[in-house]
DNA sequence: CAATAGATCATCT
DNA sequence: GATGATCTATTGC
């Protein structure tokens, strides 16, 4: 039985909608994630550019990826892909369970609970992630992501937003008709 | 309400 | 020197 993390990448974003993330006192529930595979995906990363930075996409399942985007936002993704494969899973968006005043204080906005981490870079100013955690092990520890305990709802699936190659992937997926889902 | 500009930097060429 | 897996504020209808 492969964990969650050894499941190809789109199947263990699908099997990642409805965990937990949860880092110190804050937590939410996962309502939408991309798969970004290494391999046959023009729109990742680390597409045929295997470098000091994308290393971690071949690493172990369950390690965080964490970068820069735009030089001002952090993106939150968890490397998920069946040995001998590279691939990472990007975290867009959750809906808070615990710590939604600690959310609101890092973002400095009043943000309603279904909007205060929807979005990738929304997700990590509220849960406090940044460049520090690249690497870090989300299997244990204060910084981890607990498996679902129920399935979700149904699950919807779409081509990934902001990228401008493999548009015809559907490898946006998300809880069908959750209110945290990112516009 | 829809469209768009600007912020700002690690990483790669 | 170019390039983004984004967000927000502002402008223009």
């Amino acid at each position: 039985m492969p964990s969650l993390f050894e499941l190809p990448t789109p199947r263990a974003a699908r099997a990642l909608l409805g965990a937990t993330l949860v880092h110190g006192r804050v937590a939410g529930t996962i309502v939408e994630t991309e798969a970004y595979a290494a391999e046959d995906d023009p729109a990742c990363h680390a597409c045929n550019r295997r470098t000091a930075r994308t290393e971690v996409f071949w690493g172990e399942g369950g390690l965080a990826y964490v970068y820069l985007c735009y030089g001002l936002h952090w993106c939150l993704n968890v490397v998920a892909h069946p040995k001998g494969r590279g691939g990472v899973v990007l975290l867009r968006a959750a809906m808070p369970v615990s710590g939604l005043d600690e959310m609101r204080r890092r973002r400095g906005r009043d943000d309603p609970p279904e909007r205060v981490a929807s979005g990738p870079a929304r997700l990590t100013q509220a849960f406090g992630v940044s460049g520090v955690l690249n690497g870090a092990d989300l299997r244990r520890g204060e910084f981890r992501i607990e498996p679902p305990v129920r399935r979700p709802g149904r699950i919807a699936a779409g081509p990934r937003i902001g990228i401008t190659k493999a548009v015809g992937l559907l490898y946006r997926y998300w809880i069908e008709g959750h209110p945290a889902v990112s516009k």
